[in-house]
DNA sequence: ACAAAAGTGTTAAAATTACACCCATGG
DNA sequence: CCATGGGTGTAATTTTAACACTTTTGT
């Protein structure tokens, strides 16, 4: 006998905060359930654990129930275990949160699934509005700070009001553009310029060392 | 059927990094391994994690195979995930990874149980030397800035000679004793006078507010 | 010309770092 | 009185923060 199998242990999912630079800064893909408990109820997209699954795997997969193709996933890395035995009606489950960072995904259909803000976020099924709550600071903490979360948030270019509204959507409050271009300039290199967005000075735009 | 029983998920194990003051700061306690795999060699006290069980108490029954009484624990807290599918060679197990801090515990079989620093660590069994390789930084940050975490670890009352010690065990380099006294100006308050060390001029305690 | 958005500069405050010097105790 | 360890002071540097001013675009 092994110990996947003869002991009575929590079930694990892996509940995925899917992540993209959206016109409010960062936003989070909510799903609406397709099972119970909570079906049709907006929720993190999750997975069980498979036996010796990666939980970054785990992750993408969960986020391929909300539509998103592997592809489209740019980083991925494991956040906060949620144990509170009552958090799913099922019996006790283990969630253990991940970032998923993705680039180019919009639902098909918005009723199904949606790219929120994290001001405007609906009513979530389980504990999930718990777990956003919870993981926001670990986020706002990581940004400009674990430079692979945050590359994979902003992509390989990247203009400074991206920066400024990823960083005001994780930390709730406004930064000094002066500020945060001079840190910028510490840990990112600059390459041309783009304009696109329409009225205004057109910007430039950063990459990844 | 319910979610605990009909999927093929990897087992959770918990595995214990038990902290306390020593001469030498702050000091793991490792312990011999009663059961296969690895029977005999030094490893971090771990337990699987039971059906709805939180991951602190876990924790600390893991810590009471060490033989640490939960009377003796001042606090515990959840750390880093590992998930390498290969760690266990029983098959596919979460290690969720959790700091103890514990207060007046001396092992009865230095045999069996010991302290050790985080400098003269022997061999461990599993991936337990990569735990806590990667899991120090992580204390490191968490030490003067985590007040539960560092006020477990230190204990109601502690000098100056402590907390210099035990940031030089987890940081690895050496602290100066005047920022330190400030630091702790800070976030602490001081009580009466303490000597008993010996030589030397004694020295204030500090207390958590 | 004007508004909108980007770039740069300046300055004050705070935190970090590295020392230096003086004080209290045991031997 | 001297070695050992503790407390306080100081100054240079770096980081953070807040704000002002200039530049480039579209309308």
């Amino acid at each position: 006998m092994t110990a996947a199998t003869d002991i009575a242990s929590s079930a694990v999912s892996v509940d995925a905060v899917v992540l993209r630079v959206g016109a409010d800064g960062a936003e989070v893909l909510i799903h609406r359930r397709a099972a119970e408990p909570f079906a049709g109820d907006w929720a993190l997209p999750g997975v069980l654990l498979g036996a010796g699954e990666r939980i970054s795997d785990a992750a993408i997969r969960a986020a391929g129930k909300a539509g998103v193709s592997a592809a489209a996933v740019d980083g991925v890395g494991q956040l906060v275990v949620f144990d509170e035995p009552h958090r799913d009606p099922r019996g006790p489950t283990l969630s253990i949160s991940a970032w998923v960072a993705v680039r180019g995904f919009e639902p098909s259909d918005p009723e199904t699934a949606r790219w929120v803000s994290w001001e405007a976020l609906p009513p979530l099924a389980f504990d999930h509005t718990r777990i956003l709550a919870d993981v926001r600071p670990v986020l706002a903490d990581k940004l400009w700070r674990d430079l692979t979360f945050t590359a994979a948030l902003t992509g390989s270019e990247f203009s400074v009001r991206t920066a400024l509204d990823v960083t005001r959507s994780l930390t709730g409050s406004d930064v000094d553009r002066g500020n945060l271009n001079r840190t910028l300039k510490r840990i990112a290199v600059r390459s041309d310029r783009e304009s696109s967005s329409g009225v205004g000075r057109p910007g430039a735009l950063w990459r990844w060392p």
